[in-house]
DNA sequence: AGCATGCCTGACCGATCGGTCAGTACCTGA
DNA sequence: TCAGGTACTGACCGATCGGTCAGGCATGCT
């Protein structure tokens, strides 16, 4: 054990991740999580700087995910941009449930903060490609509709794996989204 | 400044309701509400015993009207418990979609508090007959987006008219939900 | 006039929050 | 042996939370 001890940073990472999950981040305190470790609340704040870089180091693959997809679909439109967000974006909250979850509606208020700014700017630009870049409405209401149905409950199926969530996401979205003219 | 009247109950309740929409229900404190409505933190609190009484009376049509569409559902199966729930439940998010939007993602706690313990009940029952009381899980898992989704979002669209959102959400609601077999 | 009642308030409470800080124990390389 | 860095801690901080309480101030009834 030359190299001693980064896995109380670990350890942290993954109790704020199960606490997040059932009490959502707002309603987890950074008592709660290090009494889940078994440290102080200083030790995790000696770890980490203050409570969001620990939501934002938790976050960061899905995140790192998400700017992938948005950088997939640049350049793309209509039908074609609708199917390569639907897929996508179906793939990242299957892959990624357990960290959706844990925001569970709270996206709105860490969306201000500036260390998630441009996430709302992404989210933007997925749902008007899922709606095909159409201007209708109704099409931009679909679109809402299965961007957040999904996000909010691809939490809820923890069990199912994945394999069988995806297809079943998928489906839905297909079904729920306008074709485009 | 003495008020005359006591329309301060409704002032307070009306606050309430635009602090709770903006910031949500956790994130909005008594004081922001006293600070709305230009009275101290403790009239808020001579008018209503607690936050969540404040909460509560200002959910309670939309609660009323969901315990309607969950008698009405009752005793119903298959594609009629599916057509009446989704017609129920869009007309009910669209007419109370500010005070559904006011909750953004914090139904999941407050559902734990036993003022109301049975909107969780009658949330699941909801979802049951959108899946046309199938028990395949990709019917539930369609009924859950399409629930959520429309919880999720009829907030954002305070500006437009209920005769154009009905039918838009309406219509999502239809294509998503699997057809019953 | 005296009194009760309704409306409202400032001052205050205990609890909890995220975060700081000085200090301690331990390991390692010189 | 000892200096210095890493890991960690208890004590503490100011702010804010929901909620309590005694009392002030009109108003209207007797």
């Amino acid at each position: 054990m030359a190299r001693a001890v980064p896995e109380t940073h670990h350890e942290i990472l993954a109790a704020a991740g199960r606490r997040f999950a059932v009490t959502g981040y707002k309603g987890t305190s950074l008592q709660d999580i290090a009494r889940e470790v078994g440290c102080s609340k200083a030790t995790v704040l000696y770890h980490f700087a203050n409570k969001e870089a620990l939501l934002s180091e938790l976050m960061a693959p899905a995140i790192a995910m998400l700017e992938a997809l948005d950088a997939r679909i640049a350049g793309r439109t209509g039908a074609d941009a609708q199917r390569v967000a639907a897929e996508g974006f179906v793939d990242l909250a299957v892959r990624f449930r357990r960290e959706i979850a844990l925001l569970r509606g709270e996206f709105p208020d860490l969306l201000q903060q500036p260390a998630f700014a441009h996430i709302q700017q992404i989210s933007e630009r997925l749902v008007a490609a899922l709606a095909g870049h159409s201007d209708r409405p109704a099409a931009r209401i679909a679109a809402l509709v299965v961007l957040a149905g999904i996000a909010e409950t691809c939490g809820e199926f923890l069990d199912i794996p994945d394999q069988e969530l995806r297809p079943a996401l998928l489906a839905v979205a297909h079904r729920a989204l306008e074709p485009t003219t």
